[in-house]
RNA sequence: GUAGUAUUUCAGAUGAUUGCUUGCCUUUAUGGCCAGAGGAAAGUCCGGACACUAUAGAGCAGGGUGCUAGAUAACGUCUAGUGGGAGUGAUCCUAAGGAAAGUGCAACAGAAAAUUACCGCUACUUUUGUAGUAAGGGUGAAAACGCGAGGUAAGAGCUCACGACAAUCUAUGGAGACACAGAUUGGGUGUAAACCCCACCUAGUGCAACACCAGAAUGAAACGAUAUUAGGUUGCUCGCCAAGUUUCAAGUUGGUGGCUUGAGAUGCAUAGUAAUAUGCAUUCUAGAUAAAUAAUCAUCUAAUACAGAAUCCGGCUUACGAAAUGCUCAUAUU
């Protein structure tokens, strides 16, 4: 995650879900838009976050789920374009309990490539 | 033994590959090394440390605690006991001061839930009442100590013997709660987790505390002299407003500290029944900030459940997987 930062504000995050475009999955919904910034200040950055809500179960699987999220952001790093936001969030009916890391990255990863986000080349 | 009960232990380990966070090292590199969640980190129910605010001293109100002795920084916690209760038993539970200071409450049923009288019993009068009584009946969670004798019109702790209970005194034992024995006295209930009385304790807010740095805006006060240029009010001057500079205040945003060496951990010895204390030796074991501790594979294995640090400690409560040991009970065999 080195051309990344995360998200923190609120506004930032309404302003994504307004304007920006999104894929649905089988556990994860992706939401993505172009960054406001100019080329010459932070053209190439990233912006990544993660929603987890209070009903997909406890702390200890709320932390899970955001691990498997960041891992898969990690490893696929390089095959993303760059200067969009990134917002991947874990669908309500989605229980802890039943989802394993590769369910997760298989959704993810095709989420991404119907949004046109994802390349195979690279 | 799919019985019960008490106590203790573990909560995965090792290796490989790819990654994350703090720290350290240096050739500053697409480096190397070390360390990296729990027994409850949870609930936030108590107690403290620490920080700021308040406070001469004493008291009221409010809040808390309530058998005895000890432990502790402190506690509503712990240890050892006493009394009471549950269980066949091992063992467990106990908010355990005061009802003779005062006020209140006691559903339904029942005559009556506190100075009681429906049926009944007795006497007198007589067909309806008066007086006495609490043996017996029935209601209820609870109805005036049990049983026998005397006594009486009928009865009654009204009196007596035996017993139970309570209070006081004495002797013995114990550090004490109290135990045990004897004597005297006593006889209308329960409830204080109802108000209340008594004894003891008790300032408030919580790391989003608090301190520092930077930036922007806000408010208050002071300055705003002379010459030139110069915003608004004005025909002009003074004055006023605005702008500007300085100081102070409060809070907001971002960052740094507070932040992990501590009532610490491990081992041994001593004192103590124990909680715990003292001494010696060894040792440094998370510190993130949208928030690190992960993924895959292999081997061992019971490795599964509940569950994620956020200033730090001591407890309590709740959730939950597995194993071991002691004791009790039941059955069977010897």
């Amino acid at each position: 995650m080195k051309n990344t930062l995360r998200i923190k504000k609120d506004k930032v995050f309404k302003y994504i879900f307004k304007k920006g475009v999104y894929s649905k999955g089988n556990y994860v919904i992706v939401h993505s838009c172009k960054t406001k910034f100019s080329e010459e200040d932070k053209g190439g950055v990233n912006f990544f976050a993660v929603c987890v809500s209070k009903k997909n179960g406890n702390s200890v699987i709320r932390n899970r789920l955001k691990r498997y999220a960041r891992a898969v952001y990690t490893e696929q790093e390089t095959k993303l374009k760059s200067g969009y936001n990134y917002v991947v969030m874990y669908k309500k009916d989605t229980i802890g309990k039943e989802v394993n890391f590769n369910l997760i990255k298989e959704d993810i990863i095709n989420c991404l490539k119907e949004l046109d986000l994802y390349e195979e080349n690279n």
